[in-house]
DNA sequence: CTCGCTAACTTGAATCATTCAGGTTTAGCG
DNA sequence: CGCTAAACCTGAATGATTCAAGTTAGCGAG
């Protein structure tokens, strides 16, 4: 039928993860959205399926995060948020005013991004990379009314 | 007597802020300190002034933050740290298994870290990476273990 | 198809960092 | 010396996330 290994049953299954219409309805909101928080996931999630608890979105972001299906961003001082796209280690550019975040691709080529000038004896595993600043939107009303 | 404009009370003084006993154990605290939490930096302070409640040390620690006296370090899913070192635009090494944060010098030269490749009409105005990995101690640790 | 194991789900309470509220003290200027 | 706002205090509230303990149901074995 759908021989697709990237439809959410069967990255569910693929993952290891038990398929059930939770899951896979956060699986969807996660991906159709944009950045979301848990709030606005456990929303969407229960226009799909009817109901589910914030425990339940909870534990099964921790399981999607852990199964590498979605990724969490937390940028500092904000409540932490997921995104579907996964596998490249893409950065963020983030909103002081709105708090609107917008994905960046590594600067430097593929991963590369996992070189410190000087690692200190760390074994480096990834890079969390967050450019602030205001976004168009907010830029102008500032400009206006600054 | 002293002429040193980085000294704690003059600091303070520069910035417009108050020279209190508190604020001046405060801020040597945290230069004392090496990403120390609002705990540590409330019991640093208390072994120099005898008492401070935490909501002065949390109002100070923003009053020298927002003065650029300290810097705040905040790693995902953890609680907010601060450091007396300013003004340049190092990044961070962060231990994922004990938490221990090391500074690591901007990978390129003066601070062109704030040039993402696509800035998506933002105005950037900073950049914050964070490198995650493992710290000798620790990788010593697991590699034994594991 | 049924059984059983355990992942997944539920409700409800707890934790932790941080902020808010409101009242009191005190640094520093006039 | 006295005023005013910054700094401080105690105590309560918030909000994201986690813990606890009991129930439901996916799915592989029989």
């Amino acid at each position: 039928m759908t021989p697709d290994p990237t439809a959410p049953a069967d990255a569910l299954r693929g993952a290891g993860l038990r398929v059930t219409a939770a899951r896979v309805a956060i699986l969807e909101t996660v991906r159709a959205g944009d950045h979301l928080g848990v709030e606005a996931i456990t929303e969407g999630t229960r226009g799909r399926v009817g109901h589910v608890s914030t425990q339940a979105v909870y534990e099964a972001l921790h399981a999607l995060t852990a199964a590498g299906l979605v990724r969490r961003v937390e940028p500092a001082g904000g409540p932490a948020r997921f995104e579907g796209r996964v596998g490249d280690n893409h950065h963020h550019l983030v909103c002081r005013r709105c708090g609107a975040i917008e994905d960046v691709d590594c600067v430097r080529g593929r991963a590369p991004c996992l070189d410190p000038a000087d690692d200190a004896g760390f074994r480096v595993d990834e890079a969390d990379v967050t450019f602030w600043g205001l976004c168009p939107a907010c830029r102008a009303d500032t400009s206006a009314s600054g």
